[in-house]
DNA sequence: ACCTGAACACCGTTCAAGT
DNA sequence: ACCTGAACACCGTTCAAGT
């Protein structure tokens, strides 16, 4: 065996990521196995394990890709310059989307849960911020900065919780009480959370 | 071999739910395995698939528990007869209290994704709204109900957002911008929102 | 009737051995 | 140097066979 050479380390990577993607897509994140990707990219398990350090390792990348997709995905649905909470509402509405158009792959974004301690490589929490980054910029300005929560800090509040309505929703862990679409949801939240915030 | 009737079919699943708690409790929810399972209670795989349909049931039965679990918490810390947004603001805290306190079985909850359109049952999903149903008996009075989303509705976006701020944190994909606490975070949340909802 | 335990078809991960 | 493939220690799930 041994000695081929077809591609150099960084395109087995390449084309380990691509086919964990489609794998996750396809049939979920459940269905992803080192062996599954070994076998569409033609190498053996083994090869896998010269490339990553293992599976998680592996999905964290994948995790990272998705991640700069959604990136991609905001930049693409709204004008990076513009503000307010129609904007903010618009990005919401993006981010539903994305979820619910790359769902497997969504769904593995928040799933990882590493077992020590849940720590991220720095590489890793930068592409969390960028999306961060993002909601921060439509923030408009704040009408008492004074006594206020920084634009940082409530970019971070109101994503998180845009988020966590998008879990619920995706997850199914929440009926949508008087028909309210999650959408709707998002927008109640912005609009009622903006307001409250210039009511200072 | 065969043939012990030393516990009923009902002893047996307490039995092992417990168990696979205490397996979860302590090394979180992908230690949890079958086989584990029937070791810890004396009993042979093949027993478990007499009393649960598969892992996925037996994780649903344990995560309706840390449902009952939660509620129980969240109603021993709380006064369901309090209403506002310091009430509101406490059973945040006590959730997130919750959170960490109870880190594993909480992952687990949410981590159940099912293969097939992630239905759930309705004994799961009525453990679920009375979660949502302890949010919406604090909700203050809405100044101006007329064009305002029902309680029902507000406690879900509320909810849902709180528990977004939560899974994020607790999912280290939120670095603390500017030093603020969860609990700092949900309380921007609430209080803004309440506000920006009593100035309609 | 109740439970076993072996079997099947999988896993992640490692590493001596081949070219 | 690069890759293999067999081995190890696990999985979930099923079901004929024992008492």
């Amino acid at each position: 065996m041994g000695r081929r050479s077809d591609h150099s380390r960084d395109e087995i990577r390449q084309m380990a990521l691509q086919a964990a993607e489609s794998i996750v897509t396809e049939g979920g994140y459940k269905s992803l196995s080192a062996r599954k990707v070994a076998n569409e990219i033609g190498y053996t398990v083994g090869t896998l394990y010269l490339v990553f350090d293992n599976l998680d390792d592996l999905v964290l990348q994948v995790n990272g890709r998705t991640l700069d997709l959604m990136v991609k995905w905001l930049e693409q649905r709204v004008d990076i310059r513009d503000r307010g909470a129609e904007t903010l509402c618009r990005l919401a509405s993006s981010y539903i989307d994305f979820a619910e158009q790359h769902l497997s792959r969504w769904n593995m974004l928040f799933e990882y849960v590493t077992d020590k301690g849940n720590v991220l490589p720095d590489w890793y929490e930068e592409k969390v911020s960028r999306v961060f980054r993002i909601i921060e910029y439509a923030l408009p300005v704040a009408n008492n900065p004074v006594d206020q929560a920084s634009d940082e800090q409530v970019a971070r509040v109101l994503w998180a919780s845009v988020h966590g309505i998008c879990t619920l929703r995706i997850r199914q862990r929440l009926d949508l009480a008087g028909g309210q679409t999650t959408k709707q949801m998002t927008h109640t939240l912005i609009e009622n959370f903006l307001r409250g915030r210039q009511a200072t």
